[in-house]
DNA sequence: ATATAGCATTCGACAAATAGGAGTGCTAAT
DNA sequence: ATTAGCACTCCTATTTGTCGAATGCTATAT
């Protein structure tokens, strides 16, 4: 579609404006492609004909626009190779094998926000899917106590229990040894529905105050399976912005990030590492979202990096590329 | 110290201030005050020569200094009484009988950042002058497992560790008896200690590979006694205040509310409901930042609530205090 | 056919100039 | 003790002008 110089051209005017964040003049690059101004201005009129680059202003230089940016990432944008110092810094989370992979990938994540300077997100897996391993219970007062809920692949959750009326010690845990009869094995998007129709029903024979210990741990169990959990690194990194040097749109962008609904958007479904510019993410037109999913032993989280449209493209994805490779 | 009319003059100006954001005319207190503008600017002069209030140049209206919202906070306000809205939002909470107290406190200071529009910091007991009631562990794989500790206050924190080798599991289990016999009851903070100098060489004979487990369930300890417990409610807003209008001081909150030791600093130590405006606190000499202690069972943590020097005081105080009231 | 030099043109950024208005402080009169 | 009146200060918004950085276009050279 486009030739040689052309190429080149869109390739030069994208990696200087991710570089510098201003328009690009047509002097400004006759020596890197060895021609005079005139004859890259007529080849910028082409490749804004195309759309693949904009104008701010009538007289202003150009800037790549959305498809330029696709365009550069699908066909220009040549991965770049890791610095020794990036490197480094990853090997120390990788190369520590008392680290669970979670907080591995956690880790890492909060490395990359420092290195790029662009926000990061950890979408750990949902427990939906996991089977109840083992329910446990510790009295703490005579009306408190903690629940422990564990699950096969690893999953803890506890949750703290106040009962509405006091209930004898044994019936508590009568109650929890029918639950981790009954339940276990269950996964926990079924839990709930196991528990009113086999535990609820013998529950209420045996002990006395079934009413207020199903509750609870019926509560209980629901809090477990809603659970998200959500890390996000350097939120600040991306206000910093040069492009985002207005309040309006720090508070446009802040706002989204404390939005839960629109954080948890981010699961990646697809395969490999997808870059969504602009519009294409459901975050904010002026930012590229990158994703990638993770798997750990059958359970899928994402991780993602969220930065200006103007985002160092291959250093980012060699980046997360990196952290895929070890997490496999 | 302050004449009556005086005194009215400085509380008509700092409530104006608040509700406006913009400096105070003589003129606009005319009607107010039942005098002329002149009379009250004699007065205005009288009030800045001692340093309540403030020019922002030379022919600008009127603006509280610092010891100007100290003296109304200590000596002119009357505590504002709550509208039955409010006081039906946070009775949802307090009604809720199944609610853990820790819960009830971050709902209600939730709801505080939504009815004010200021932001809510709620610091967590730490767990350092806890007792350790009981460790538990549950194998996941052959490498992973999941710790789990609880407090006699009921705390409960998990962890979960990847073993630098192969462990059996009884030999698991044998240290996991020790560490339950040995340290129940020893404080959080010093659990590191016996475990080094009492479980560290009984297992050394008991167990092959005890360096490993040893390893491991040390460094949970040691997470467990270092882990902080922050909740913040409506960071954003105190970005839409509009002293807060440019980027810059907008960039500087939002790093200072990313800092963990900043955020830290909160913990409040002196009774009652505190208040500390502008340069008296730690955060930032824009800020005012009210904080009260509360009492759970004997372990004490910090509600917070952050906002502009121009912070509705009466207000806020009420609801402080209202909360304060409810959880006793 | 392609590349380039040259030129008019457009527009943003910045500074200077201008006008209007909101306040104040001070003085003199009540 | 209060207030009317007035000169004065400074902010804010708008206008104006200039400079420079770009562009598009046209005519010319290769």
């Amino acid at each position: 579609m486009l030739n040689e110089r052309q190429t080149e051209l869109l390739k030069l005017i994208v990696e200087d404006y991710i570089k510098t964040a201003r328009p690009i003049s047509s002097n400004s690059l006759c020596k890197a492609l060895n021609c005079s101004s005139a004859t890259i201005r007529n080849e910028m009129a082409l490749l804004e004909e195309i759309g693949l680059i904009e104008k701010t202003h009538i007289s202003s230089g150009r800037v790549p626009s959305e498809k330029g940016y696709r365009y550069y990432v699908d066909n220009i944008m040549k991965p770049k190779e890791l610095t020794g110092e990036d490197v480094l810094k990853l090997q120390q989370v990788f190369q520590n094998k008392s680290l669970v992979l979670t907080d591995a990938i956690s880790k890492s994540m909060e490395i990359i926000s420092e290195i790029t300077n662009y926000t990061t997100v950890v979408l750990g897996p949902s427990s939906q899917d996991n089977r109840l391993t083992k329910v446990e219970v510790v009295p703490i007062t005579e009306r408190e106590l903690v629940a422990i809920v564990i699950t096969d692949k690893g999953h803890v959750q506890h949750k703290n229990i106040m009962l509405s009326e006091n209930v004898p010690l044994n019936e508590i845990k009568q109650t929890v040894d029918l639950i981790n009869k009954l339940v276990i094995g269950t996964p926990i998007s079924e839990v709930s529905t196991t528990l009113e129709y086999e535990v609820k029903p013998i529950i209420a024979n045996y002990v006395k105050q079934h009413e207020v210990l199903y509750n609870a741990f019926y509560n209980a169990f629901s809090d477990f399976a809603s659970a998200s959990n959500v890390q996000m690194n350097g939120r600040k990194n991306i206000l910093m912005q040069p492009e985002f040097d207005n309040t309006e749109k720090i508070r446009e962008i802040i706002n989204k990030f404390d939005d839960k609904e629109i954080i948890n958007s981010i699961k990646e479904e697809g395969n490999g590492i997808n870059i969504y510019i602009g519009s294409e993410n459901d975050i904010d037109e002026d930012l590229t979202v990158i994703k990638t999913k993770y798997n750990n032993n059958g359970e899928e989280g994402t991780i993602a990096l969220i930065g200006p449209k103007r985002m160092e493209y291959d250093h980012v994805v060699t980046l997360l590329d990196y952290i895929k490779q070890n997490l496999e």
